[in-house]
RNA sequence: GCGCCCGUAGCUCAGUCGGAUAGAGCAUCGGAUUCCUAAUCCGGAGGCCACAGGUUCGAAUCCUGUCGGGCGCACCA
């Protein structure tokens, strides 16, 4: 309850609730500074409850060395007196359920109105740069399933830390440095000769075989002729590298566009080595004894590479920051390693961030000791530690009509982003990937998401905003303007929206300070539910139709409701990347 | 062998810093449409929250162990 909050009609109760507490101090009925971590104010799951419910008689009670009933019927005096508070109860073990008065959610519906676009957000963030770094594919090729997951929890992540007034920053980490992209660059040449008209053949084991290098070859030919047609490699290839990196990054934004994404910044690998940052931070570790050569043991418990031998290499002590192992920086050719480059990586991208977020494929789950540790220990040392969160994602299994996808680079056979997007839709990928939580794998049957497109949650979603566009367009032929003025016209039925509606903002904040993004998704189905049950009461009874023939008031006052539930799926699903629609 | 993630209804999954009778969708059974989009709604049935201990007023949630599934485990990225 320490927290900055955005001042919602939640947050106002917790308010009450915590100068209530304050009095009873006051009085002598509570010990003075009573820790109150864990008192909580919310809405019970259970509707039948009251709209909220705190727990603090039954926390505080023992602190105050009395019963938790005893110290609730104190609480409730105070709170049976404020005008805004219809009944106060107590229940089950020393629950206080509260019921609002109506002017409370009439107030909230008001808000919506005149907040719109920035209903629900907040300024929990205070301003504070995070820096979030998503996706990061390798240039080699364009995007995959494998990415897919990733880069739309990342950017729904982005997105929402915004709204929840952090000052954000979206990165892709190039890997541009590294043996593959000098494979990729072969791969380039041979597809350049081939453009030339030379007879490649099949394409060699180790290079990429895949299509897409095709008109990258072309490319190439028209950029530089034949000049490089037979020359030795260490002529072209760094020429090679730089041409096709260029061409794999064009291609992997165009994919992200199609999914809705587009980061800030790029940073390149390359360029970071170019500038010695992984030097200055090796010079930095040494000092400090954080990095020193030495020869790491084989593996325990694993047959040991058949190649293994002993080397001497410069290591970090992430063992000191809780990894497994001590850690390499450099290769025995000399080069960097990928961690090497990365540790100096974090370190800049430090520099103009209060706190660090990466977004992972599992795959990596084994690296992340490293890279905390090495943040730490550099972070530390530069002054204060920076917050660092890596968010695992975990992988998607790609099935098609029950049967696994393969996917790999090197066959050049995989399903693309873009192959996904143009069968399934923008908003049916990027929804789907945030029904679950990332941590947990999950399932991609391309033919079942293609065949049962109808049960997608993100259709209902959807559904429940066209039908508030149509109603709002009927009622515009009709010549009915929406209208706050007779909203005390509205009943308990309507009342049950609002409340849902006005979770709004709480759910943002609950789902910034998780970082899960996920939330918002569920968060608009249950929404949308609502709204849809709202919906069919009309069919049953004609009085709770939005359009109440007779009665130009309510209607006035229904369609306002109805626009501002609009409103909040809006900027939910804003919040997700996924489009509202005006019609199915 | 070690590390990380997961285990909740027949299936796919939610579950708010630990809260009240564990929720949704699909599937299944029964209802609602002369009427604002039925791509919707209402109701029934379906659970030892993997298992065993522990922590406390209170555990699906936290801790320990076991079992099951996934990912990773020298200089790759």
């Amino acid at each position: 309850m320490t927290e900055t909050q955005a001042n919602t009609l939640y947050s106002a109760f917790t308010a009450r609730i915590d100068a209530v507490l304050d009095a009873l101090e006051m009085e002598g009925d509570l010990p003075p500074d009573t820790n109150r971590a864990n008192v909580s104010v919310e809405p019970p799951r259970d509707p039948s409850h009251g709209d909220l419910s705190t727990n603090a008689a039954m926390v505080l009670a023992k602190g105050a060395a009395t019963n938790p009933r005893a110290l609730a019927e104190k609480i409730v005096e105070h709170l049976a007196h404020d005008p805004m508070i219809e009944s106060a109860e107590i229940a089950g073990p020393g629950f206080i359920n509260l019921r609002l008065a109506r002017q409370n959610w009439i107030e909230e519906l008001a808000a919506i109105a005149e907040l719109g676009a920035d209903y629900g957000k907040s300024a929990m963030g205070a301003g504070a740069r995070v820096n979030v770094e998503y996706v990061s594919a390798n240039p080699t090729g364009p995007m995959h399933m494998g990415h897919c997951r990733g880069a739309v929890v990342g950017d729904a992540l982005a997105s929402l830390l915004e709204f929840a007034g952090h000052e954000v920053t979206r990165e892709y980490y190039v890997n541009d440095a590294g043996g593959q992209v000098d494979t990729l660059a072969r791969s380039a040449h041979l597809r350049y000769r081939e453009a030339l008209g030379d007879d490649i053949g099949d394409i060699p084991e180790g290079l990429y075989p895949g299509d897409y290098l095709v008109p990258v070859g072309k490319a190439a030919a028209e950029e530089f002729g034949d000049r490089f047609q037979s020359l030795p490699e260490s002529e072209w290839l760094p020429i090679f590298r730089a041409f096709a990196v260029e061409r794999m990054m064009d291609l992997i934004k165009s994919d992200l566009a199609m999914l809705g994404i587009k980061h800030d910044v790029f940073s390149s690998e390359a360029a970071l080595q170019a500038a010695k940052k992984p030097e200055a931070a090796e010079a930095w570790l040494r000092e400090h004894d954080l990095v020193y050569d030495g020869v790491l043991e084989a593996p325990k418990g694993k047959a040991p590479p058949e190649d293994w031998e002993p080397v001497e290499l410069p290591l970090f002590r992430s063992t000191r920051y809780g990894d497994d192992q001590d850690r390499p920086i450099k290769k025995s050719d000399g080069k960097w390693t990928y961690f090497g480059a990365d540790l100096a990586y974090h370190m800049q991208k430090a520099e103009s961030a209060d706190a660090l977020i990466d977004v992972w494929g599992a795959d990596h789950s084994g690296t992340v000791k490293r890279i905390k540790a090495a943040v730490a220990a550099l972070s530390e040392g530069q002054g204060e530690p920076i917050p660092f969160d890596v968010k695992l994602v975990q992988m998607v299994q790609l099935l098609r009509g029950g049967e696994p996808v393969k996917m790999s680079k090197r066959s050049g056979n995989f399903v693309t982003i873009a192959d996904m997007v143009e069968e399934v839709g923008k908003d049916v990928v990027r929804f789907s990937m945030l029904t679950r939580k990332p941590e947990a794998q999950m399932d991609f049957d391309f033919a079942k998401v293609v065949e049962q497109s109808k049960d997608n949650p993100v259709f209902y979603v959807q559904y429940a905003h066209a039908r508030i566009s149509s109603i709002l367009r009927k009622a515009a032929a009709e010549g009915i303007t929406p209208s706050a003025d007779g909203l005390d016209l509205l009943g308990e039925h309507d009342l049950a929206v609002i409340k849902q509606a006005a979770q709004f903002p709480r759910e943002v904040e609950a789902a910034a300070r998780s970082r899960e993004a996920h939330r918002i998704a569920f968060y608009l189905y249950d929404l949308a539910a609502e709204f849809h049950a709202l919906w069919n009461m009309g069919n049953d009874d004609a009085e709770k139709r939005f359009i109440v023939a007779q009665n130009p008031a309510l209607s006035a006052a229904r369609l306002f409701l109805a626009s501002q539930i609009g409103q909040v799926i809006r900027n939910g699903l804003a919040l997700l990347g996924v489009e509202a629609v005006e019609e199915l």
